[in-house]
DNA sequence: CTCACTGCAAAGGTTTTGCAGTGGG
DNA sequence: CCCACTGCAAAACCTTTGCAGTGAG
């Protein structure tokens, strides 16, 4: 995504253009693996040596408070982003750090479908998150 | 749980049963509401003040490992701990650290014939987790 | 008895905070 | 111009680690 595209982002959100910021969507759309916020300065250090960590850390916050990433979870605790909004899953990979984005309408709308009849008492869904954990799968034969 | 129910779940799963083991799980199926460590660690504290910290995050993995508790995970970071082993999803309460157990065969089957039907390429499915964020609400009328 | 477990304290890694200085609108 | 943003460094926070001493099997 080029520069422009990046500005208009921001400027959408109503939030300041600055440099920090650009170069940290940038480095998410680039890193685009759900990068955490150490490969996001790494990525952004090689280029812009002096951004500070705690910028970075604010950066991301005002960027999931604007709904400009989300944030995805891990069972090590350390907080990893997303730069796509789209309604999507995720296909988490035990024993490495690998996380896929998978995209499924036809699962997405089931769920969907399914809560609207079904309710859950006292409870207004806002949001429904997959985490679809399992192993790569080498197929050699068939 | 009585004290015999707690050992006999360690006695089972062969490890060592001790104080300090039966206080941490004492402590996760009395707090119930998917506490975090350091609740754990305030819970036994009371009536056992001499614990250590890094004992109890000791034995929390172990129990882990041992598939005696499920680790469930947030957006904070902080990691909590789930003492119920069947099968069931998570409601996620936003702006507020509130975290509910959700039982539903019907939703758990409708995903796992979901994806016996359609596979994902490359990927071996061993657990499906979800996350479903709302809003407490409170009907006055109706 | 013996090895695994515990308590303690220090260290590790990630994220947050405070503040003075800077720059975008 | 002015307030919000940045850089810097320290601190906060959660979790892990190393080691000597203890206790369960």
């Amino acid at each position: 995504m080029n520069a422009n595209a990046i500005k208009e982002i921001l400027v959408q959100k109503g939030l300041k253009v600055t440099p920090q910021r650009m170069a940290v969507l940038d480095a998410i759309y680039e890193l685009h693996n759900h990068p955490t916020a150490d490969d996001i300065i790494g990525f952004i250090k090689e280029k812009y040596p002096n951004i500070a960590i705690g910028t970075v850390y604010k950066i991301l916050e005002i960027f999931f408070e604007n709904k400009i990433i989300r944030k995805v979870e891990t069972e090590k605790g350390i907080m990893r982003y997303d730069g796509i909004l789209e309604n999507h899953h995720h296909l988490y990979f035990a024993e490495s750090d690998r996380i896929e984005d998978y995209f499924d309408d036809e699962l997405s709308n089931l769920i969907t479908n399914y809560f609207e009849k079904k309710e859950i008492p006292n409870f207004k869904i806002k949001d429904v998150k997959l985490q679809i954990i399992g192993n790569f799968l080498n197929k050699k034969i068939q």
